[in-house]
DNA sequence: GCCGTTTTCGGCCCGACTGTTTTCAGTCG
């Protein structure tokens, strides 16, 4: 994952993957594992390795985790010329689009050697050619069945969407499961993956269910409705593609080894190196079978068991990142992360006044129903004209329209309140697009930037830290403009936007809709800093309401506790937090 | 190429499924 705007140990962190790429296809081991690693670490590294070479030469560069004499000497190369000689000699050696030719599915480093060594391929062009001339099946250890798969490969990657978001694939993954869990032959079921740890994008689904009898579970499973290819069915492991153009890939485990499978495929990758490495230490074994002293299983029934066995408390799966969660476990200093029965109301929904679908009250009956006990209605003010942006004049007519619907709710004895905030522009020169004496009527007001998103960094920031220092703004929301898989977020430097929202008292927002907007690390940092945020929906109706699950698992996925977001608090109390 | 309270040399996570090469390499997660 992208961690920091930091572009040159992006670029660096690029080079050193398809070094590993180029080193694998040459049939080199092991030094990709080791370009791999500090390609992870740049790609994470908060600081400039730019800087850290000025300010200590090689030496420092040695101290990022990794780094060792060679790698230091590459980083300096590209630091002083923009290129590494040893990357442009792999590349002339083997001319190929690596990263392009790995990606189709059932071609590995190995056999696009041999595509290249014998057929000359060195791109999906090249390759999509000799396999529709079937040159490939009579190649030394490929065959029939591998050309077709590579042909389909090829076609899959045309139609490819890449990852997917979560909202998108957990209520269809919740769906298989629990068609699955329907079946006599399931004991045990659950998510595990990408979508466990509730990520914000997912790649594929793994499913893992506990069965005495496998191949009536497999059976069902490739042939669930939606399913289109079969990549593979065994008795215990089977791999499907959908429709939607995602893969699932179901395990079948015995129940002992329950726990432990979990642990395994819940991931991450970095993690399950980690506390593998943990094991190790401790002169066990940890596959997904169990933890096992030689020949001896210990633990695996439960995944509290694994971690307890390599004396580790149990960790949640959000934070499953290899970001510090291990150490944290250790000291026990593990947070206590917030939860969805936590939160007790959403402040940034529209309602039918700026063109949603539901009304003051159809919004407020949803959220009753969800047993929270207040929203917000924080509809657009008149700046965005295409989303039917309410003038000063609306809102105070809509303030009234809130006014009444708290009354009634009063009569009725009903304990709910409606909120009435507003979700107001930032201008290019960061003044608010309503006047001050109608935001000062309102219990809230959220600010954000929707116009003009490309502005240069000095500027962005000068416009949005005077918004933030309007009195009467309340809540950024989403602060980084991100979404996701659609838009970069606008050059800004966050570090600032947390050193204004300290000063200021401003809330930052953890946006649930496919912005996710605070990204996790960010959120990390805002608590880290002390910085409030709130968990809004930015529902445009009300069945959107629900996408708070998502907004609670970005804060999870930033170790954030209950304490550090405002809509856990009752209403009284929420309102002191504004300005 | 990196790394070290088992190592400055010899490891680098571990196992399932497929297809093909008749005993296993390659790919994937």
């Amino acid at each position: 994952m992208v961690r920091c705007v930091n572009m040159r140990n992006q670029e660096l962190s690029k080079i050193f993957f398809q070094i590993a790429d180029y080193l694998e296809i040459d049939g080199v081991s092991f030094k990709p594992y080791a370009y791999r690693k500090v390609a992870m670490v740049l790609e994470n590294l908060k600081d400039d390795v730019g800087e850290i070479y000025r300010n200590g030469g090689i030496k420092a560069l040695c101290e990022i985790p990794g780094v060792g004499e060679g790698i230091a000497r590459g980083i300096e190369e590209y630091l002083k010329n923009g290129k590494i000689k040893h990357f442009e000699e792999i590349k002339k050696k083997l001319p190929l689009k690596v990263d392009d030719l790995l990606k189709v599915e059932s071609l590995g480093p190995r056999k696009i050697k041999i595509l290249y060594r014998e057929l000359g391929v060195k791109n999906l062009k090249e390759l999509e050619k000799v396999v529709k001339a079937h040159k490939v099946a009579p190649l030394f250890g490929f065959g029939e069945k591998t050309e077709a798969n590579i042909l389909q490969g090829l076609e899959f990657l045309k139609k490819d969407k890449g990852r997917f978001l979560i909202q998108e694939i957990l209520p269809i993954a919740r769906d298989v499961v629990n068609k699955l869990s329907k079946l006599k032959e399931v004991d045990e079921i659950s998510l595990a993956g990408s979508s466990r740890r509730r990520k914000e994008t997912i790649g594929d689904v793994d499913i893992l269910v506990v069965s005495k009898k496998p191949s009536k579970v497999m059976d069902f499973f490739v042939k669930l409705d939606g399913v289109e290819k079969v990549w593979a069915k065994g008795s215990t492991k089977s791999s499907i593609r959908m429709r939607e153009g995602f893969d699932m890939d179901l395990r079948v485990l015995p129940r002992e080894s329950y726990g432990a499978a979990l642990q395994y495929f819940t991931g991450s990758k970095e993690h399950n190196i980690a506390t593998r490495k943990i094991a190790i230490e401790k002169g066990l074994k940890l596959s997904e079978y169990g933890i096992f002293k030689g020949e001896k299983m210990i633990a695996g029934r439960k995944e509290e068991d694994v971690y307890k066995a390599i004396g580790l408390p149990y960790i949640e799966p959000e934070l499953r990142e290899n970001e510090g969660e291990i150490g944290a476990a250790q000291k026990g200093q593990l947070p206590k992360l917030i939860e969805k029965k936590d939160i007790k109301g959403d402040l940034h929904c529209h309602s039918n006044w700026d063109g949603g679908e539901n009304s003051i009250e159809e919004m407020a009956q949803t959220a009753m129903n969800m047993g929270y006990e207040y929203i917000g209605i924080s509809d657009h003010t008149k700046f965005l004209k295409i989303e039917n942006g309410l003038d000063e004049k609306q809102i105070l007519k809509q303030h009234d329209a809130i006014k009444k619907v708290n009354e009634k709710f009063k009569k009725q004895k009903i304990k709910f309140r409606v909120l009435h905030g507003c979700e107001a522009n930032i201008l290019n020169d960061g003044s608010i697009d309503i006047k001050d004496e109608v935001l000062e009527k309102l219990d809230y007001v959220i600010a954000g930037a929707h116009s003009t998103l490309k502005m240069e960094k000095k500027e962005m920031m000068k416009r949005i830290e005077k918004a933030m220092r309007n009195k009467n703004v309340d809540i950024l929301a989403h602060p980084t403009g991100r979404i996701v898989g659609q838009r970069d977020e606008y050059q800004i430097d966050f570090d600032k936007i947390l050193q204004i929202a300290k000063e200021t008292g401003t809330i930052l927002e953890i946006n649930s809709s496919s912005r996710l907007d605070l990204r996790d690390f960010y959120i990390r940092r805002a608590k880290n800093e002390g910085v409030k945020m709130i968990i809004n929906t930015d529902s445009h109706r009300k069945e959107q309401l629900n996408l708070m699950e998502y907004g609670v698992s970005q804060a999870r996925r930033g170790w954030a506790e209950k304490k550090n977001i405002i809509n856990t608090l009752p209403v009284e109390e929420l309102l002191k937090q504004f300005k």
